[in-house]
DNA sequence: GTCTATAATTCGATAGAC
DNA sequence: GTCTATCGAATTATAGAC
């Protein structure tokens, strides 16, 4: 009786989908693209590797669909924080507080995707810019522009340079926590959310309309 | 014959010095710290493995040699940008500007430190960040808090998380200036310069003091 | 467990500069 | 003659092969 096998419904197929997504994250971030192996990957998910490949076409499809997954589930977080009606303070604020707590909780990726940004020149990487994090980006500073273009932030800036400086603050933040809490002269390295407000409040002091900011 | 190697005056000194510290700063961020090998680090420089102990007290002294020397030239720089007398905003530019610079023209040096920022586990990072990178660090956290204790900038907020969000701008620039090409609808990735301006701008608007932004 | 290869580090000698 | 950069050889530690 095969039926138990073949009994694999919806519920059981995704489990093994997400579990070799978790899997691969793992390997990925540990020994890059090349290093990875599929086999080590569906060992770690349980399954054998042809299974790998009745969910993913090849090993990038993996790849990408690796990061995609963490990049679409932020793309979600982005609906409840970006909202053009809030106070933008509160807004960037808050995207700052949820985008440094997405890259904690989705650490290995994370990784994954700054060393890939790091080597830059495989056609993978413009495949990943474009098609995975660009969407995410394009909706902060889809954001900023249209909050620019509302009146409630400065219309005289470059919307990209104000993400960047956004992005940038966490990833370095994200990056180099351990060695952050080696300098002297400040606590920012305990509390995640603090170092999000504390970057967001000198950012947006910035971006704030100046007729409003008396 | 090795003539050209007993050839060796005062200027020959600086020069084996100096040959050593490049070819290890290529050879480090190549291969890690573990990974490079001081036999290569001679090869490169054109000399025997023992002279570079006679330069150097042993690999991490040499390690930390390459690095401080990027950052003491670095300082160099910022005694003639951060001066409290010059208006803060072109000061802030103009540290964006020559710190981006210094990125590119030392990027070797650049993606060693990152590279061990990111590890952060070693004691030798604590050392790296104790020593050689927090006197340059600080300066930039000085600078902020006297202007904001001379009135120049807003004195309510963190220097500390202001600097780190000026630092962080530029690290990811630096990092990912290939991917940034990919990304649409803005200009950044061919001119440094710009970028460092426009992110200067967004973070001073934030720190000026308010009772001049109006 | 021994043997071997490779790595870091040390030592003594030489050669040129002051 | 002293000082210092350099060299080649020697020494130790360690990791992998057999």
């Amino acid at each position: 009786m095969l039926e138990t096998t073949h009994s694999s419904d919806v519920a059981a197929q995704a489990d093994g989908r997400s579990r070799l997504l978790s899997s691969a994250a793992l390997e990925f971030s540990r020994c890059g693209f090349a290093g990875a192996s599929i086999a080590s990957i569906a060992r770690g998910a349980g399954v054998v590797k042809s299974t790998v490949f009745h969910h993913f076409d090849n090993k990038e499809a993996l790849y990408l669909a690796v990061i995609r997954e963490a990049a679409v589930e932020f793309g979600q977080t982005l609906n409840t924080v970006l909202a053009i009606d809030e106070d933008p303070g509160r807004c960037i604020a808050a995207f700052q507080r949820s985008h440094l707590a997405h890259l904690q909780r989705n650490a290995e990726v994370a990784r994954l995707v700054l060393r890939e940004l790091q080597d830059s020149v495989s056609d993978r990487c413009v495949t990943l810019v474009k098609e995975v994090l660009s969407p995410n980006f394009q909706r902060l500073v889809g954001y900023l522009r249209d909050a620019a273009s509302a009146g409630l932030i400065r219309a005289d800036l470059d919307p990209a340079a104000a993400a960047l400086t956004l992005l940038g603050a966490n990833l370095l933040y994200f990056q180099s926590r351990d060695a952050l809490a080696v300098l002297p002269g400040h606590d920012l390295a305990d509390d995640p959310d603090a170092f999000s407000n504390a970057v967001a409040d000198v950012v947006f002091r910035g971006l704030v309309a100046r007729s409003e900011s008396s």
